[in-house]
DNA sequence: GGCGTTTCGATGACATGTCAACCAAGACGC
DNA sequence: GCGTCTTGGTTGACATGTCATCGAAACGCC
């Protein structure tokens, strides 16, 4: 066990930014997603991510993985939106267990009204405050602490663990 | 209403970046401090600021306020803790509404064998994968982006709404 | 002092997320 | 083909977060 390395004062400047964006961030966010367009970020995402793939279709399973979410959650969250409209289940032809979501054409309708003023958001409350050189440095780094994080996160079958 | 401004691809890579780092941190933090010390995200944070100041003690609005979480989240959330014996609460001699929180003995025992391990977590997921330009650049741009939406976080007292 | 307004914190109903258990069906070895 | 193991998805119990409401106390004004 040897010394702890404390945050120095750059460090540590750096993290609690980090922590007190993310949270504010998402507090604005939220609040003009509902408001603009009654839905949640969670919804957003899900809608978003469909809306991307050629007919608005995606394994149960894919979708998960895409969103980085529990099969569970993310089928707790399908039927809160299927009973909305957004969304529904269909069978999946080569996988008689699976099911593929869809899109309904409410859905795709409330994800394109809700972008734009999303997109504006974003850009509003963090892309437009930033420079050239630091949405560079952003996606370099993070894509590097993901390319990091995400070579251990799908565990391995029987999660060895060290 | 104009043409919207989508994001360029530099800008995309930014944004999607940050969103992927942000689950998969949050993820991967919070998996090591269950792990390790039996503790959530939000048990740490709440006795994070709470040994940060002087007696281990903070107004319910103060510790609220600088979590930037709502009263009735703390208030159940301390409930919990209060359970599980790592905080209790005090009456509050100068407002007779108010109460104060206090960390107890075992609260700062569990803080402070947490911290160490939570933050050689943070410097190997994170601030250890950064060039030292990268975490002033993170610095600078995180606060930026606070003091621009914290100027508008605070509602003034009626809300008067645009 | 008395009255209306605001703040503090707690609470209960409800929305959302997690976890473990489960069933059904594919995959694989034989 | 037949056991066995793994995977896909659902479900229910429970943990956590949100929202509206409430009562008590402080504040401000007169």
């Amino acid at each position: 066990m040897e010394a702890t390395r404390w945050l120095d004062e750059r460090e540590d400047r750096a993290w609690r930014g980090y922590r007190r964006m993310r949270r504010l961030l998402d507090l604005e966010l939220a609040r003009e997603l509902t408001q603009d367009a009654g839905l949640s970020e969670a919804d957003y995402d899900v809608l978003s991510d469909l809306s991307e793939t050629p007919h608005g279709r995606l394994r149960l399973r894919e979708l998960a993985d895409l969103m980085l979410w529990s099969r569970s959650r993310l089928s707790h969250h399908l039927t809160r939106m299927q009973q909305r409209g957004l969304v529904t289940r269909e069978e999946c032809a080569d996988d008689a267990r699976g099911s593929v979501v869809a899109l309904t054409p409410a859905g795709r309708l409330a994800i394109e009204s809700a972008a734009p003023g999303h997109v504006a958001a974003v850009r509003r409350h963090l892309i437009d405050l930033l420079t050239p050189a630091e949405i560079d440095a952003l996606g370099a780094l993070t894509h590097r602490v993901v390319d990091h994080l995400g070579a251990r996160a799908p565990r391995p079958r029987h999660a060895p663990e060290a």
